[in-house]
DNA sequence: TTCCTTACTGAAAATCATTTTCAATAAGTA
DNA sequence: TACTTATTGAAAATGATTTTCAGTAAGGAA
């Protein structure tokens, strides 16, 4: 199962969208790291590929890739405007501190927990959020 | 056990800050609800209680406070600028998605998931944030 | 209590991130 | 190849937050 950036490119296309230089030099390079980007930062390294990249269509992009589930906004205390890969089902995430990489990881059973706070708090439980931060093999 | 706001403001003084009445406008207001509020909602809110507050004055006790740690950023998909009264030690939240309402709930045990984790990346953990979301009993 | 230093204040201006507007361009189907 | 219309970048607008600044007042010292 390989996944390129021309799978996302395709879904763009197949939900209406058009395939442009632009939305190209977006997606290679949110695609191709494995560090949580802000629109800005997207913006300069896709204008190394695409010179008359405009920051608002670096926004617009994101926009649709996040509606097409193919990123997601990353959450951390000094921010929360930086995007990556979206995980395939349910992931969680793991961030080093140090060098901002991003992992996922599985296998949370969470649902003993979540059934014992529902139980004291009277609350219907619909979605959790877990996010694990520590340092890298390299920077611990 | 009785916490008031007095007692944040007692913190504030202790720590070389002083106490005026548009900060304890701010302090009342975020004590006194268990709802995630943004600066302008605080905003809104302590001017009920002194009139002549300034939007600006309520950012800079919001820094302050939080930096006591007195008071928490809240994450939600919809944003991260809301705020509420800190949990005593290591606490989670659970919010409402309907009416925002905030809960805090402790004894998650994911030691066994953490180091579990830690083996499989070679991240060394150093901490974690979890949340629940759902429906309030009100609300459900 | 009164004085005095200096932290604190609100208003206005500045900054920063994001969104909207708009006329020109180009994707991709017919 | 032609044509419709989504997409583009630039500029302007918006919204949130921060900085600047001169006046005010908290609270320790006398």
């Amino acid at each position: 199962m390989t996944t390129s950036s021309e799978t996302w490119l395709e879904q763009l296309h197949d939900h209406g969208y058009r395939v442009t230089a632009a939305r190209r030099a977006v997606v290679d390079t949110v695609f191709g790291t494995t560090h949580a980007l802000t629109p800005s930062e997207v913006y300069d390294t896709a204008r190394k590929k695409y010179r008359a990249l405009g920051l608002v269509t670096v926004y617009r992009t994101l926009e649709k890739l996040e509606e097409l589930h193919l990123i997601q906004r990353v959450h951390q205390p000094m921010g929360c405007q930086a995007f990556i890969a979206a995980g395939i089902g349910h992931q969680h995430l793991l961030l080093c501190q140090q060098c901002g990489q991003v992992e996922f990881f599985e296998g949370d059973d969470l649902d003993t927990l979540t059934k014992s706070i529902a139980r004291k708090t009277g609350y219907q439980i619909q979605e959790h959020w877990l996010q694990l931060f520590g340092l890298c093999t390299n920077c611990k």
